[in-house]
DNA sequence: GTCTGAAACGCAAACGTTTGCATGAAAAAA
DNA sequence: TTTTTTCATGCAAACGTTTGCGTTTCAGAC
């Protein structure tokens, strides 16, 4: 079925006038007469007249439209993330366009190519687990895409990137913990070589540093976090060979699966076992005992990094500007950590 | 900064010959010469030429998009449709435009009106909340855009749909619990007017007429589902009164809700209380209990309503072929209806 | 020598819109 | 009346690509 649409020929040609003349009418261009105009005005609204963003798109070399890479849609965070993106987007005049690289580098080169092919004004990207090498990036920016990086962000490229302060929210989990009354504190940490690993970390080493409180190693598990069974196993044996009274987890997913063990174990948590997770998944409001965590905000990310980039994408100057944020992490008391 | 792109006519330049020779010599047309050919290939090659897809959409009056309408994008379901949607989209070629209604209709008019103008060539939606006229629909529909409803679909509207088969969902849940041993089984229904509320009812009566029972009427609550609260209150209130043993909800988050009203009345969650939920959210593996309830499956959905689309834009006959197809349902047995 | 035919390529229009410049008519000034 | 000015509109090119049709060139047949 053929796609029925009016041009501008075709008011052109009901009234016996020239495109030219129609597109400067619609325009309020001074140099039409106000006859002219209100007959356009009046044809155009009649034939329900809607301009062919196509072609503008040609004729300016830009398509109003921002293309996204994430490693993957069906994630509360990320998810988050795009809705704030749509938000700013929208009241910009963009449209997004949703590529998803599913963790994979090949994929994630594609989505890039693809994207620019289809003549974006600028990408929005946060990494696949795959990605050290940039160069497909680095690439793209040479021929003058901007792009924007968030969360998970490249370390070298001198790029724009909206990230959260991990360290910031790892010392006010810590923090909450030291001042519930618990004592000795472990850490469910993630990978060694990712930079929000390290951030948390050192947010964690913080906090037991301004409470006067020395860390012990011992109680930092790192890469047993990526699954609550993992997590799970992790913290029973941490359990046994450690004692501690509590634990700070690395994801929520995670602090789920340390509350069951020390369930498991006999502890009674938050009582006698305190447990605080990150990222504000939805189902930590829901368990029992709900999960005390660190709330991301991603809304706020999507619309930072949009407004980031729509900004550089309008810049009539030559050189990108960089600019990297930081946005500050909130902390959720719940039961799991809630001593008193 | 400007874009930096190389197009046929720079490739022709490099060469001295004309564009449209270029072009050809690029589709490996059969009135080009070897020679031709290969000096082509090899500045394309060099110059690292990439089409612009922007300028063949307009020539064809195709973009090789596709634009996806749902209630919001963070939400389990949605996002998971989103990526069924993404994934067979990305294996035909189609880009994806994503935007959200926000449960409101004016927005869902807006964003409709955005992708027609945007030249997309054909739209898949989840209806809103508020959307029970569908003339806005109606009308793109008449100037010859593909639309395909999914999940939230219209009642009246002769198009395409893919939807979850409720009835079966409803019937499975009730199925379940009456196999357990339960005996005056409620339902926390969702709002009257609402398709899917009546189908999952439906399918709740035929599996009480499977079995022989009969429904009390009295056990059946309408409309206060919504969040876990309200189905709190609700389920509290019907225990003291109508003293049922077990209860399928509408929704995971209603289950929720039920599971903490029965414990709170005292009741042991599944031994003399069982509960079924509906979605398979995230949390439902991970509460404690784990909570039965009914797999809708997103991902198929989002790839079924995508294929459906696509052979309707990619079909050349003049009347649209208007297809429905219901998905079916799968339970999911966990603990908090597990009697045994 | 002219003619035919095939092979290889170029011209120009088209998709829908914008815009610098030219053109035309009418009104005002000479 | 002629010239200048003003006002309103049209022409054509451009964005990048494709494609029907025409043109050029050259080899071979007559």
């Amino acid at each position: 079925m053929k796609r029925q649409t009016t041009t501008i020929k075709d008011i052109a040609r009901e009234l016996g006038i020239s495109p030219s003349t129609v597109s400067r009418a619609l325009k309020d261009h001074f140099e039409i007469s106000e006859e002219t105009k209100k007959a356009v005005r009046r044809v155009a609204e009649e034939l329900n007249y809607q301009p062919n963003s196509l072609a503008l798109s040609l004729r300016y070399s830009k398509s109003n439209t921002i293309g996204v890479i994430v490693p993957e849609i069906v994630h509360f965070f990320f998810s988050t993330v795009i809705s704030g993106i749509e938000d700013i987007a929208q009241s910009k005049g963009y449209n997004v366009i949703i590529t998803q690289s599913n963790e994979s580098v090949a994929r994630e080169m594609m989505n890039i190519q693809t994207l620019f092919n289809n003549r974006v004004d600028g990408v929005l990207v946060s990494l696949s687990k795959e990605s050290f090498d940039y160069t497909h990036f680095e690439a793209m920016m040479q021929k003058g895409l901007p792009i924007v990086f968030f969360d998970r962000v490249p370390d070298t490229l001198n790029t724009s990137k909206v990230t959260v302060d991990d360290l910031l929210g790892g010392q006010q989990a810590t923090e909450h913990l030291i001042k519930q009354g618990y004592k000795r504190i472990g850490h469910l940490a993630g990978p060694k070589n990712l930079d929000i690993t390290n951030a948390r970390l050192e947010g964690f080493r913080k906090a037991h540093e301004d409470a006067g409180l020395t860390v012990d190693e011992d109680l930092i598990i790192y890469d047993q976090a990526s699954n609550e069974g993992e997590a799970y196993a992790a913290a029973f044996e941490l359990l046994k060979t450690k004692k501690p009274d509590a634990l700070f987890a690395s994801n929520d997913l995670a602090a789920m699966g340390a509350i069951k063990a020390a369930q498991k174990y006999g502890k009674n948590v938050p009582q006698d076992f305190g447990v605080v997770g990150f990222s504000n998944w939805q189902f930590t409001a829901l368990t029992n005992p709900s999960i005390t965590t660190i709330e991301q905000p991603g809304f706020e990310m999507g619309q930072h990094a949009a407004e980031l980039l729509i900004k550089q994408i309008e810049s009539e100057e030559e050189e990108v500007s960089v600019e990297s944020l930081k946005l500050p992490t909130n902390l959720l008391a719940r039961d799991s950590s809630k001593k008193v």
